[in-house]
DNA sequence: TTTTTTACTTACCGGTCGGTAAAATATTAG
DNA sequence: CTAATATTTTACCGACCGGTAAGTAAAAAA
């Protein structure tokens, strides 16, 4: 049986749910209130703004994310294998915690976006995460594992963007064969 | 010297102006008016609706987007050179037509919305297209002219999602040369 | 037992949203 | 010149937005 989960709490996960369908400028503040079965001043004596109840749920969710992809391969030693269990766990993650990667899409056009300032504490945490997986793809390019001509900032990007929309599990495993063989082939003319 | 424009058509620049910043959600219809240099109320008299007014932004980018990058290659019948010309000039029309790309950019999360029925025919503009990229793809497959392990349509799905974000032209192209490797290349393990 | 703090509700704020009716102005046709 | 028609503006609508002030009930601290 369920334990009662806090107001706070329960908040959060509402928030979560709804700013993954409908993304942060979809979702109301009434809205995720009723979802939460709290009332929505309640929201704004846990949160002080609704940019700050979403910036605690994004920064759990990548938090949640790297943990996921980057934990268990910590002690690996072989570059490129490392590189590939992280890959495979980051389909892992799409496929079971797809709420998640549903912020990420949802929010993804905002990263760019220089202007808004209300925004940089966000996108810094994306910053922070690619930077986690542009260097792990730079580590194994330094021990010469993958190819020569990988820039590892664009592939970071690239697998970070690749696997959107798409939820049928086939298919991100054929994009991630794609994207791996993009890696590691040694000239592609 | 500028040719005065239409309102109608200053409406609809103005629009995809603002869509392309701040994507649907984001944009007010106020807010278009006043770029348009317009009164909201006109805009009411030429589309029935801001879902309206948005499909027509959507239709005529995806047009031009189709024209620029398969008109080209109609006559090509070397099926992977023609495929590497559509992603070159893919890219040409990221570089250079942003705006709509942007747009693109700002709605995806939208497009695997199976709710929401007014987004219908947002959806069904984006897949005519993407079947059409999707069926190029497979034209040079069957005449094994790339690898025999890439499955067109998620292929299609990871060129039209993985050039997110990234509009400096090295990244595009270093993306592009990851893409292409993995869609020639034999065998990446 | 009194006081303070925590958790939460009720009722409201000014502002903006998408959208509309009707009047005013331009343009065109007879 | 006039009448009809196409275009644009003015002024407004109810609904909902993010956010807040003031109060309340219960629990924790004094």
């Amino acid at each position: 049986m369920r334990a009662k989960l806090s107001s706070r709490e329960r908040i959060i996960r509402a928030a979560r749910k709804a700013f993954a369908e409908r993304g942060h400028d979809g979702v109301s503040m009434s809205e995720i209130a009723q979802i939460a079965g709290v009332k929505k001043a309640l929201i704004y004596y846990y949160f002080p703004s609704k940019e700050d109840l979403f910036y605690e749920v994004w920064q759990y969710s990548i938090d949640e994310l790297e943990d996921h992809v980057f934990s268990e391969t910590r002690d690996e030693n072989v570059y490129v294998s490392k590189l590939k269990r992280i890959l495979r766990s980051y389909i892992d993650f799409i496929t079971n915690k797809n709420e998640i990667k549903k912020i990420m899409d949802q929010e993804r056009a905002n990263l760019s976006r220089e202007d808004n300032e209300s925004w940089k504490r966000v996108r810094d945490r994306y910053e922070a995460l690619k930077e986690k997986l542009s260097s792990a793809i730079n580590d194994a390019k330094t021990a010469q594992e993958i190819s020569m001509d990988v820039d590892p900032d664009s592939a970071a990007d690239l697998i970070l963007n690749g696997f959107s929309i798409t939820e049928d599990p086939d298919g991100l495993e054929s994009i991630r064969e794609i994207i791996w063989r993009g890696l590691v082939s040694n000239s592609g003319e």
